[in-house]
DNA sequence: GATGAATGAGTCTTCATTCAT
DNA sequence: GATGAATGAAGACTCATTCAT
């Protein structure tokens, strides 16, 4: 069946494109986005950036919007994959260490692209809310609550559900305001030994028996 | 003095008929900037709001950023002498008061007008960066700063200036959250009692001898 | 009757308080006009410049054209009480020392207030075309061509009325040409004599018998 | 090769659409200046005229300003044009016969659009100074300076430059003037007559040995 | 008559979006 | 599907003029 596979092959190679037209697109608004501001980033200098026409750039997006929120979304999924992978294996870790992990993984997720997150974090707002960039902090926070279920016994808060929310919002406005304020702590190993520190004296961690670890 | 009384009078009426305009345009521009948002708040929709044409706008304002300028600087305004009355008294207090002081004050300045507040944060930045906003956040750190040094004694943690930024970024963090997202807190004394808690474990207070009180 | 000598000075006096004021928008006016040019100079500009309200402005002019024009017609009478008062002189005059007369006054015409003239020439044609700058023109013409009417036996042109309309047009369009672009000619004294000569030597002016002046 | 054909053609048809609006643009403005003067030539009015949208105006020129100069260039170049192929020609021509080529391709020159002209004159210094329009005197000034500097055993005048900026002046004045004022003179052979004396006779000029033409 | 705050029509300009080619 | 010229609604801002005090 040559035709059939040259058909298929062609239409590969179209899917390709289109794929590529649109990576091509993603990967310039966020440029764009970044080098610009949101209010500066029109559609066809963002077209003229993926090399695109403004055409091109309609046929894949309904809106300058829906351009916008595919950037966040994938922005988002990145640092989502950061979180996700770490934190699944946190949650059979003792507290002391799931903690550093978890304030390691937030401080690594918004490490991501700091720039495009400062973009989407400080102008997008306006485009759908703070929505899409909570959900990262929504990941963490039920992540979060299976641990604290799973470890009660060995801590001192009562209401679990107002012990997550928290700790995840201590957690994530401390690597938060680093990243946009003070991006020299990010490097810095005592930082992230302090933000363990107010998450493990928080939930009043008591090491268990013959555990001789920790107590700061 | 006929004269100079109406001249007088003349000039306050006036004086006064400026102040109502410019009151009205504030208090319009806060209006419509919580209910549309800063892109879609328009001068023409402002002026409209305020029952004043553009051109009176433009008489007191020179643009619209000056316009949401001022808007922002009274709001700041407002949330910081919340701040400083509380807080120049609870230099003297011991930890446990002086943190529930810190914490009270911070829901109290983030309730000034919470919607106006959440349009400013979230969608200001362009307009001058956060800069005015933080200066809340600024105030409660040089005087959390301050306190900090004069207890340093009874405390368990060695870098102040860490310490303090860590203090403030948390407790204003968990503010700004259940003003955002978690509304019911606000009114629940036991969210007080927890974020308290996460400042006295984090700065490891131990009550001086003889001194009965406290929970941690 | 001291209360009408009382009412007609007060009468008096306002009438001179109007007449400073009217004064005082004139200058104003020039000046505004001089230092932004006509589309930066606005009514309330001129009137802060004059020391007084935009209302009284309005008071004494009915449109900011009709101020302008008050201003161009001032400037204009100011160019014909220094051509009529040379040229009605002139008439008895032999041809060179007429033509020269011609030069001198236009030059001296045009530099009442160069930099007012420019930009009534430049940019306030639009207000009113250049009907009345043109009246100083028109002024020099017919007394040329009553002029050339009482000397045509001595010249050698036939066509008296095209003939005044060329030596006026080219002495105003030399005058006006050196007061905008070449001003250093203006103190030169071989520039009047050259355009003296272009006005002597269109005409053919012969010098009569016995009078041994001239022939450049 | 069909698709390059396709492709080019394509690309001219863009092209020619592309210079249809600018035409379109062009010849609208020139219209609504000379019907509307400057100050009411809006942006609008004159998309309007070209029967285009604001946008596409903006597409083509980044200013009323930037539209309004292109007109201006397009008509300079149009009398330039003129001007270049007829003087050339002269210099090698006998005063009498250069001088009325001179005048008559000025006259030539300002009858191209006089209507457009007018305005373009009087009313667009604001806009750029006269210095475009200049260019035509400038152009006919150093041309009439070569002549002269070539000419100059068979004249009777000294300072070359002062000589030719003479008589540029007055013929571009009495041109002019002409078409401004008295428009029934453009088509009189006397008109050009005289103003060719006013040339011929300021410089002094004697007819060779055994030239027999001549009046002066 | 004076004042100057208020007015609002109208200007230039931008940019998301459409559509003929 | 791609192109990019064209669209036009909408925005920020100005300024001659009015009018309540």
């Amino acid at each position: 069946m040559p035709r059939a596979a040259a058909t298929k092959a062609r239409k590969q190679a179209t899917q390709e494109r289109s794929r590529a037209t649109v990576e091509a697109l993603l990967a310039a608004t966020a440029r764009v986005l970044v080098r610009e501001g949101y209010d500066r980033a029109s559609t066809n200098k963002i077209a003229a950036a993926a090399g695109v026409s403004v055409g091109s750039l309609y046929q894949y997006f309904p809106s300058k919007e829906a351009l916008v929120a595919a950037v966040q979304d994938r922005h988002v999924e990145h640092m989502l994959s950061e979180v996700r992978a770490t934190m699944t294996q946190a949650v059979h870790r003792p507290l002391p260490e799931a903690a550093r992990e978890l304030v390691r993984v937030m401080i690594a997720a918004h490490a991501v692209s700091p720039k495009l997150h400062r973009v989407l974090v400080e102008q997008i707002p306006r485009v759908r809310g703070l929505a899409q960039i909570e959900r990262v902090g929504e990941e963490a926070l039920s992540m979060t609550r299976v641990y604290l279920g799973a470890h009660a016994s060995s801590l001192a808060v009562e209401d679990l559900e107002m012990a997550a929310f928290i700790v995840v919002t201590c957690v994530e406005a401390l690597t938060h305001a680093a990243v946009l304020y003070r991006p020299a702590l990010l490097g810095d190993e005592s930082f992230v030994d302090e933000v363990t520190a107010v998450v493990i004296r928080y939930l009043g961690y008591r090491a268990p028996e013959g555990d001789a670890r920790e107590r700061t």
